[in-house]
DNA sequence: ACGATTATTGCGTTCTT
DNA sequence: AAGAAAACAATAATCGT
């Protein structure tokens, strides 16, 4: 729905004509239709918006804002590596899909048991060929099974749509690399969902993950070690930062002591950074930033959203006093 | 296997009511 | 004065290399 806007030319046949009158009037066209874009943020965070299935939901503390949507059908963008394709016929393609959306034929059920006998055993033994059939080697079955599993994860940690479409590609590319060989179908399912996490800025610990996954922490971290090495990924250590924005909405913690919390991270000397656990660190600087403005919060609380114990959210504490702009 | 970080537990101290 | 919260210390477990 919101990505047409600028994509499809088609879209303003009748505008054109204006538009052409002066080039101010196009841009200022431009401009509006972009902040038409963008202009929703999260009413409790601030943070960015972003559609799910049926849902808008904030990509930062995850408060649905608006649910029951009409649902926006297919995605017309290309999902093509060129970017070129825009072409808007045929089915659309769904990268979540392991034939990418084409071809899909589901022979029904009889559930109003009208059929007579003979014939349905007969269906039932098309139906069955017929999904064979589908599947020309055991990788594109492999790949359904991932991205059944993939999409199952995001389901239930609530994660954005655009989340599993780049999990899936990521798969994609692991098996293309031939990383998946040996290794567990579940553990790299589980880690494309870390992965693109991790990619779109929208961190999860791999606690978490492995939490509602299919697969355990050894396999989860196999898959992801293999794919990071093989792929190249763009990842480093994960910022503390990234953690605040969640932390700070589940613990009804204000926007300015959360931006507070951001900016003592960033004064934290790096070396006390490297090799300690991030999410530890920022329910320190989240508990520092709340007792300095005199927001309620205990050691006990900050540590509990953070799935750290008090003990390792004091040392960073304790860093914080040392180094700089903390009261004892 | 080793060094560093974190968890766990227990306990005397400080702060709040 | 009582109870909660934070601090401290010692040891066990875990992690990264």
């Amino acid at each position: 729905m919101w990505e047409h806007v600028g994509t499809n030319d088609a879209a303003v046949p009748r505008s054109t004509v204006l538009i052409k009158l002066t080039e101010l009037f196009k841009y200022w066209f431009v401009a509006s239709a972009f902040e038409m874009q963008f202009e929703d943020e999260c009413p409790e965070c601030s943070g960015p918006l972003s559609q799910s299935a049926g849902e808008i939901v904030c990509r930062d503390c995850g408060l649905v804002v608006d649910e029951d949507l009409i649902d926006p059908g297919p995605e017309w963008r290309s999902f093509e590596d060129d970017d070129k394709d825009r072409s808007r016929t045929g089915s659309p393609l769904t990268p979540s899909r392991h034939d990418r959306g084409l071809g899909s034929t589901d022979i029904g059920r009889d559930r109003k048991g009208r059929i007579p006998p003979r014939k349905r055993r007969r269906i039932s033994r098309w139906r069955l060929q017929h999904n064979r059939a589908q599947f020309s080697s055991k990788a594109e079955r492999n790949q359904m099974e991932a991205f059944s599993e993939i999409g199952r994860i995001i389901d239930r940690m609530g994660l954005p749509l655009d989340i599993r479409d780049t999990a899936c590609e990521l798969f994609r590319d692991a098996q293309r690399e031939g990383i998946v060989q040996g290794r567990s179908l579940e553990g790299f399912a589980a880690a494309a969902v870390y992965a693109s996490c991790r990619l779109l800025r929208l961190t999860r610990t791999k606690d978490e993950v492995v939490e509602v996954a299919k697969a355990g922490m050894s396999e989860l971290s196999n898959a992801y070690d293999a794919m990071n090495r093989d792929l190249s990924l763009p990842i480093g250590a994960p910022d503390p930062r990234e953690f605040l924005p969640r932390y700070a909405s589940e613990l009804d913690i204000p926007t300015p002591v959360e931006e507070r919390a951001k900016q003592l991270v960033g004064k934290l000397d790096e070396d006390f950074i490297v090799g300690r656990n991030p999410s530890g660190v920022a329910a320190g600087c989240l508990y520092a930033a709340a007792r300095e403005r005199g927001h309620e919060l205990t050691q006990k609380d900050a540590a509990k959203v953070a799935a750290v114990t008090p003990v390792t959210l004091r040392t960073t504490f304790k860093a914080l006093k040392e180094e700089d702009l903390v009261e004892a």
